[in-house]
DNA sequence: ATGCCGTGGAAACCACGA
C-alpha cells in the first residue's frame, strides 16, 4: 500500500498538478494540506473521476486537510486536534483506512517568532503530543503524516546557520519534533536514509528548486506496529519542476500488506 | 538577510505562507 503526502497550496489553483500527478504515481492514499478552498469549493468531482473517494476539512482563503482513497473505504474519526474547542483553523483531520489510523495534519508555521502566531504553533504542538500519545496507546498500525513545518535535523536545511531564529527551525521547535518521536514515532524517510540530503519544499523565488536550497518539513512518523512493513520511501521531487506546481513536492511511503 | 513568488479574497491591495 501507497501512501503519500502534499502540500498542494491551493487545491482548485493546483488541480491539473494534482490530478496528473495522482494518475502518474496512483497512491493508495492520500493526505493533502492547504486546500485554501471553503468545504463547497472542494472539487470533488474532477477527484472523483480518476477514482478516488475523500473526505476534507475545508476553510475559507486557508488552511484545511483532506483526506483521498482509491479502492478504499475511508472511515473518518476525527476533524480537528483535540485539546482547544476555540480553535477554529482546519488543519488536522483522522481516518481508519485498510486496517491503518491515519492522521493527516498541517502544524501552522509560527513566524514571525516571537510572537501570538508562535505561541500558537506550541500550543499546536502540545496538543499534538498529547493526541499522538492517545494514538500510541491503542497499539495499532498508525501513521501521522502531512506538514509539520519544522525541519528536524541541520541535515534537513539548505542552509541550517540561516534557520537559527526561524519558528521552522528554532530550538524549542526541534526539541518539540524530538519529544513527540521520543514517545515512540519512526520517522520513516530517515529510517531509510539515515544521512541523505532530502528536501520537500523550495521556495518559489531565488531560484531555490534549481539550486536545490531546499527544506525537509513534511514528514511520516510511523506507529512501532508499522516500523516492519515499511518498505520504500520517497519525494516525488520531479512534481515541483512542474508548471503551476505547489511550493512543496509530494512525500510517499510503501507499506508492506499486514 | 530578504516574501524577490504565489494563492485566495476582497478590492484594485492585503493577508498569509516558510
Amino acid at each position: 500500500m501507497k501512501i503519500a503526502t502534499y502540500n498542494v497550496n491551493g487545491i482548485n489553483g493546483r488541480l491539473p498538478v494534482l490530478l496528473r500527478w495522482l494518475q502518474e504515481t496512483s497512491p493508495d492514499v492520500v493526505c493533502l494540506q492547504e486546500l485554501k478552498a471553503p468545504q463547497e469549493k472542494f472539487p470533488e468531482q474532477a477527484i472523483r473521476e480518476i477514482g478516488y473517494q475523500a473526505i476534507w476539512h475545508g476553510q475559507k482563503s486557508w488552511n484545511g486537510v483532506a483526506i483521498l482513497t482509491r479502492n478504499l473505504e475511508i472511515e473518518e474519526v476525527r476533524r480537528g486536534l483535540p485539546g482547544d474547542d476555540e480553535d477554529e483553523q482546519s488543519r488536522y483531520i483522522e481516518a481508519n483506512v485498510n486496517g491503518i489510523r491515519i492522521a493527516g495534519l498541517y502544524l501552522p508555521n509560527g513566524n514571525p517568532a516571537p510572537g501570538p502566531k508562535f505561541d500558537y504553533k506550541m500550543s499546536w504542538f502540545s496538543r499534538l503530543q498529547a493526541h499522538a500519545k492517545e494514538l500510541l496507546s491503542l497499539n495499532e498500525p498508525v501513521i501521522l503524516t502531512g506538514d509539520f513545518n519544522v525541519m528536524p535535523t541541520e541535515k534537513d536545511v539548505y542552509k541550517p546557520e540561516r534557520w537559527g531564529e526561524d519558528a521552522l527551525f528554532r530550538p524549542e521547535v526541534r526539541a518539540a519534533f524530538k519529544e513527540l518521536t521520543d514517545q515512540g514515532w519512526t520517522d520513516a524517510l530517515r529510517k531509510l536514509y539515515p544521512e541523505e540530503t532530502i528536501y520537500t519544499f523550495w521556495d518559489y523565488f531565488r531560484n531555490a528548486y534549481q539550486r536545490n536550497a531546499g527544506l525537509r518539513i513534511d514528514h511520516f512518523l510511523l506507529s512501532p506496529q508499522l516500523e516492519d512493513r515499511l518498505l520504500a520511501a520517497g519525494v516525488d521531487k520531479e512534481v515541483r519542476g512542474w508548471e503551476k506546481t505547489s511550493d512543496h513536492a509530494p512525500v510517499w511511503i510503501e507499506l508492506k500488506d499486514a
